[in-house]
DNA sequence: TACAAACATGATCACATTAGTCAAGTATGT
DNA sequence: ACATACTTGACTAATGTGATCATGTTTGTA
């Protein structure tokens, strides 16, 4: 599980549209980029991969812009994640297969399928209620 | 955590090593590629530095080759791969510091961790282990 | 209707990393 | 001496990522 500035990005829109679902009006690409110093032709880009998934809706035209199309708490970053694309880390080499590779093999697995355990435990309406309270909870070492 | 296949291809040189740290004669490069299927030239990159850290001593010459210098449950996976250099995910973007940044930076962190504790948990030993017994062992899920 | 705001689309680029190769050199056992 | 095997440094090719640009289309508003 890599998380690339792509998915960073990603996240960051889907989370800024959770904030304001409950406005009249869209929010503007430009207004992201200002509040988050995203660089905006890369983030349209990333916002046409959330709108190909159905997550977005985009409004054309002046006074236009995009709202969330989806309920905030039925998206995990996981999900983001995964749309918008991130590698597995799956390591596919050209090694034999050795009794030593298998056994590697699973390790990998075991470590990514932790990782994504988490990602897949936090929604954004989890980020959402985080960022308008104080934000107390957390760090379960 | 990327797993890259220099980290894979260390933890399959690590792991034959540990295999026949009992034998007289070192282990040639020749013997791990050909066994599983490794490029020569860029094992013997790795194992310079897996040289270098000190867990690994080389013998020169003819009848040379690799031998294991460390106790094979001393090393674990993470160790590996944070030796042969895998970059960590911790995604420094130029966004700026904001509230949503800051909880999504620690969910990429807690992801990391998790990812990270599975692999600290893993020695060679534990492998050589495995490979040896019937690994009936593990996928608690 | 004209215009500006704002999204749509496709092409393109620079850069870093990764995987892998090559060549020339050095050490050592037989 | 000679073959084996490690040493070292430079080098290449492919890939992915982050990012930009130009051009087009839609739509609200004066």
């Amino acid at each position: 599980m890599v998380i690339s500035a792509r998915v960073h990005y990603a996240c960051l829109a889907m989370l800024e549209l959770s904030v304001r679902a409950g406005d009249d009006a869209p929010v503007a690409v430009r207004e992201i980029t200002d509040r988050h110093g995203v660089p905006g032709p890369f983030l349209v880009q990333i916002l046409r991969t959330l709108r190909s998934v159905g997550w977005v809706q985009s409004i054309r035209g002046s006074q236009g812009g995009y709202r969330l199309a989806v309920d905030p708490n039925e998206i995990t970053l996981l999900d983001i994640a995964e749309a918008v694309g991130c590698q597995e880390s799956g390591c596919q080499t050209g090694t034999k297969t050795t009794k030593a590779g298998e056994l590697l093999q699973r390790s990998w697995e075991e470590a990514a399928e932790a990782s994504r355990g988490v990602l897949e435990r936090v929604t954004l309406g989890d980020l959402v209620e985080r960022s308008r309270h104080g934000d107390e909870t957390m760090f379960y070492i």
